[in-house]
DNA sequence: AAAAACCGTTGATAATAATCAACGGTTTTT
DNA sequence: AAAAACCGTTGATTATTATCAACGGTTTTT
């Protein structure tokens, strides 16, 4: 179960964990499990916690009166889930966060987190290196969305997060990258030929 | 000159600088001055310093084979202009950073930067907090861009960030905001009537 | 085992925004 | 002071994408 968490923090940090950090994480953290369809977190409710995911697939979304959805993120193995504005400043969430498989999580209070950060400089140093790559991440999605097409964006999708494709429905891929279903279905058919 | 900058420290983590701080963070910045349309950066250089604003306007762009221009981001006094991903990675940066109006800056590279973290408690507490609120601004960027028309992406826009709309031209804001300029012009004149 | 909900696809149509072109009014350069 | 470049606007047209509706094939629920 930790073992997933621990080999995350030595791949992040390039250095290894003492028996005795191991503990501290084994204390600090709460196992929880979620089935399909479960949330972890509703709209409206404060994100108390972060969710590392040691199996499982999971997406945040938000839900509007005449029944219709968005999807802003997909997360599987290895992701943190949880909402950044409401985990950090403890505000009601805007959206919700459900598991889309059968979910195993690692969960933690932010303020937990930190004092542990305090305690293991890897942490520390995870952290980060972790806001730098979701910084960059989040740049070039962005540059996409505003710079390319339907088309392109699938196809750049595609290449940098194979993993997700045949783990969320297409409707979800869909609003992910800010189109319909529908366009989506027509872009997947078209670049086969 | 330094003020700014000390302002802005102690307004991110409401605590005070002690005079031997103040040295130590005036020895390690250098100052720098740009004339309008000078570039702090070019396409394909890497990004080794970071600048804080102390007056001024800028903008991250890049340019394609056909004359055409894209800017992805802007920034005013109290911003860091920099590249994240090359400033970070130290790899060539796919984006220009350019002065929009005359500017002064204070720069600093990553490595004394973060160094200087180490030393000042206050600097540290400030990174994670800039990391949290581009976070929280940027997933709030990217939702609208996904999820929104022309006309309330620059609605928001127009209401989260008034202190932009008279320093950029009108054809760099709609860029920043993924439309054309004449949609842009098309957007406001009708939200006149 | 039957019913219901979900999913991806396709077609027809409508809305949104991009493109192309031209214009006067700036500001900047020479 | 003249020429050139830049800027925002408007009109006409085209391209892209959303919307609405319907369909069969799944999977899930009852």
């Amino acid at each position: 179960m930790y073992q997933n968490l621990f080999n995350y923090i030595t791949r992040y940090t390039n250095s290894q964990l003492t028996p005795l950090e191991q503990d501290l994480i084994k204390n600090a953290f709460t196992p929880k499990r979620l089935r399909k369809k479960q949330f972890f977190l509703q709209e409206g409710d404060v994100n108390r916690y972060t969710g590392f995911i040691v199996k499982g697939a999971m997406r945040q979304c938000c839900f509007d009166a005449k029944g219709g959805e968005q999807t802003v993120n997909l997360f599987v193995e290895d992701y943190w889930a949880d909402e950044r504005e409401s985990f950090t400043l403890l505000t009601p969430s805007k959206y919700s966060i459900e598991a889309w498989e059968d979910t195993d999580l690692l969960t933690i209070t932010r303020k937990d987190f930190l004092e542990l950060a305090t305690r293991i400089p890897s942490i520390a140093e995870m952290f980060r290196i972790m806001d730098d790559r979701h910084a960059i991440a989040n740049q070039k999605r962005l540059s996409l969305s505003i710079g390319c097409t339907a088309e392109k964006r699938y196809e750049d999708f595609a290449a940098s997060y194979p993993q997700f494709i045949n783990r969320f429905p297409q409707h979800q891929i869909a609003s992910y990258l800010g189109i319909t279903k529908e366009t989506l279905s027509r872009v997947r058919n078209q670049s086969i030929r």
